[in-house]
DNA sequence: AACTCTATGATTAGTCC
DNA sequence: AGGACTAATCATAGAGT
């Protein structure tokens, strides 16, 4: 997209790779933050990589937490209401993008996004959503 | 970026926002396929929209799999050595891209990876990892 | 609604700093 | 290493089917 046409194939010089990636990961973010204005999506990315102790959070930490906030606010009844009712949906309910993007180091900090990834690819299924243990909203303290 | 300069605000026709969503939604994949190719990291996407039922698994769900396997296999005092280790750091090391797409209904499901992402939010550590209640790798029985 | 086509604006590879 | 620049490739808005 460049000077040259991209040979669709691992980098292997290290410096250039890095570059590549900063600069890619940038462009994604720009789309999707263009998706998000488009077509009504609320979106949020969450970037980890190895240069940086803390994840770069966009659009910012305190917009995905207002993403995820919304979900904590709604009852749990209407939560399961929407889930079930295909009567309800409208164009510009919530939607979210996330994007993880994990080079490297910190993916200690992942495995459990993970776990619950093979059980999103496993079932598919919208049961035992709230079940499974009671984490809550608030075991993190 | 077509026949006419975008205008960055929300598409109000219905048809036509949905049309872009359509079309961007491709052009992420096609973005997240290829940092994967040039830059090395494993990559998968899951994309939810209100129009399937399943979730679009890309690049496969065989493959999203593999690349969670590939944590599972390792050893749990390993994967803390590593996250630990700036050392054991290596270019080619295990990364992974995620980006979930959600489009209306099925938010449900992705609750509980918002419950962890406020939980990346808050404190960004790699502590309490796999603390935290034994759920442990096969709760979902 | 979901394809193709293609003009045109957007992204980015290589380069210089 | 990370920004700025710019040539050149890529993505996509709009139109047509």
């Amino acid at each position: 997209m460049g000077r040259r046409k991209v040979r669709l194939e691992l980098i292997t010089n290290d410096s250039v790779r890095k570059t590549t990636f900063r600069k890619r990961k940038g462009g994604l973010l720009k789309k999707a933050s263009e998706l998000k204005t488009l077509c009504g999506v609320d979106t949020c990315a969450i970037i980890y990589t190895a240069n940086d102790a803390e994840p770069h959070v966009w659009p910012s930490p305190s917009e995905a937490h207002q993403v995820l906030e919304r979900f904590q606010s709604l009852p749990s009844k209407k939560q399961g209401k929407h889930m079930l009712n295909h009567q309800d949906y409208r164009p510009k309910d919530v939607s979210m993008l996330e994007l993880k993007l994990e080079n490297g180091m910190k993916r200690n900090r992942d495995l459990e996004m993970e776990l619950l990834l093979i059980e999103h690819l496993s079932d598919g299924q919208p049961q035992r959503v709230y079940g499974r243990g009671g984490r809550g909203w608030c075991s993190s303290g």
